[in-house]
DNA sequence: TGTGCTTTTTGACGAATGTCAAAAAATAGT
DNA sequence: ACTATTTTTTGACATTCGTCAAAAAGCACA
């Protein structure tokens, strides 16, 4: 726990008080491949931290799986949509690994929010951050042939390559299995 | 003014003397048609919050405009990432109508940040809904056809289509003016 | 009310990529 | 090690959409 506690001050440094605060709110929840955190229809009433192992989150799109984000190591981990928000999740989140997650209720995190407004910043911060990685992919999805997408995934995501199958890395690419593997096949 | 602080505090309430400091930190700024509020390559210093007008942020790929984003009546408006992390822009953001802007420099507002706790907390819940929009851009983005993206703009954003060039909104889309123009013609 | 500039439309064509179906390869479980 | 299941690859084909080029329409401004 304290490394990752070391990460999630990277965004933002915190006061011992908060810090300590913010760990005991922090629930350890191991889980095993395939199964799910979450399931589509379902309120996600907690925020996670991925200390060890890997993530996707998917939803159904006429009848195909589209994995739209990963989560590995020291990442963030909620239905975003459905944690800010109170709502039914429209997506699964499922282990693609043995994982180790942290766990901490919406309810928590609004009260450190209200004792600790460096824990608000640091989230308000780590926000800025996933908005501009958000934005890159937006951008490469909207302009890049679908070679282009899997070289820049290549490049900068290479863990994802290693470590997720084609089918799941084709979707999160908006592309289809079939030409990712005709891709793959020139390199 | 008073008109524009009620919008901003639909994302959260704000104590009295928030919201004083907050309007003490706004400068208006009216703008003609096609000026430039921000140019690619300079640091964007500034929040906005947009009073009356339109305004749209660009960049170039491959000597074509690319249009991102579109900002309407009471929309906050920045280059996200330039404002955030202090880096050059890579956009551009342009009036597409005369405008009415009030402005807050990034100083100002980090200084606002540590005297208001709720402050804060309004640009963390602001963000969290400008991070769902932009989500379900993607989405769109990635698995539907030039003719969905159309009619999904046409439902949820009409104000798009009433108030933009074609040019400009198929960028936005994602798909050549031609294509768009196509479309069109079937309605 | 012309004249020039910008935006939109139309047509012809080609390239990139999706779809369907089946084979091949890899993986997991017993 | 063998079988069943899942994942990946391959092939044939259809289709959407982009590109280039030119015409038409719309608009601004003298």
């Amino acid at each position: 726990m304290e490394h990752l506690l070391t990460h999630i001050i990277n965004y933002h440094p915190l006061p011992e008080a908060a810090k300590n605060a913010l760990a005991n709110c922090l629930v350890k929840k191991t889980m095993a491949k395939n199964e799910l955190l979450l399931t589509e229809g379902r309120v996600c009433r907690h925020l996670y931290f991925l200390e060890k192992g890997a993530l996707r989150g998917f939803y159904n799109l006429d009848g195909k799986e589209i994995t739209h984000w990963f989560a590995f190591e020291n990442d963030f981990v909620t239905s975003f949509h459905s944690f800010t928000t109170g709502k039914p999740a429209v997506e699964n989140i499922q282990l693609l690994e043995g994982s180790v997650l942290w766990a901490i209720s919406k309810e928590d995190i609004t009260e450190l929010f209200n004792q600790h407004h460096e824990i608000e910043r640091l989230v308000r911060i780590a926000y800025e951050k996933y908005y501009i990685r958000l934005e890159e992919r937006f951008v490469n999805a909207q302009f890049k042939t679908a070679k282009e997408l899997y070289e820049t995934l290549l490049i900068h995501n290479p863990h994802i390559i290693e470590r997720v199958s084609l089918g799941c890395i084709a979707s999160y690419l908006g592309i289809s299995q079939e030409t990712l593997s005709r891709i793959r096949g020139q390199f």
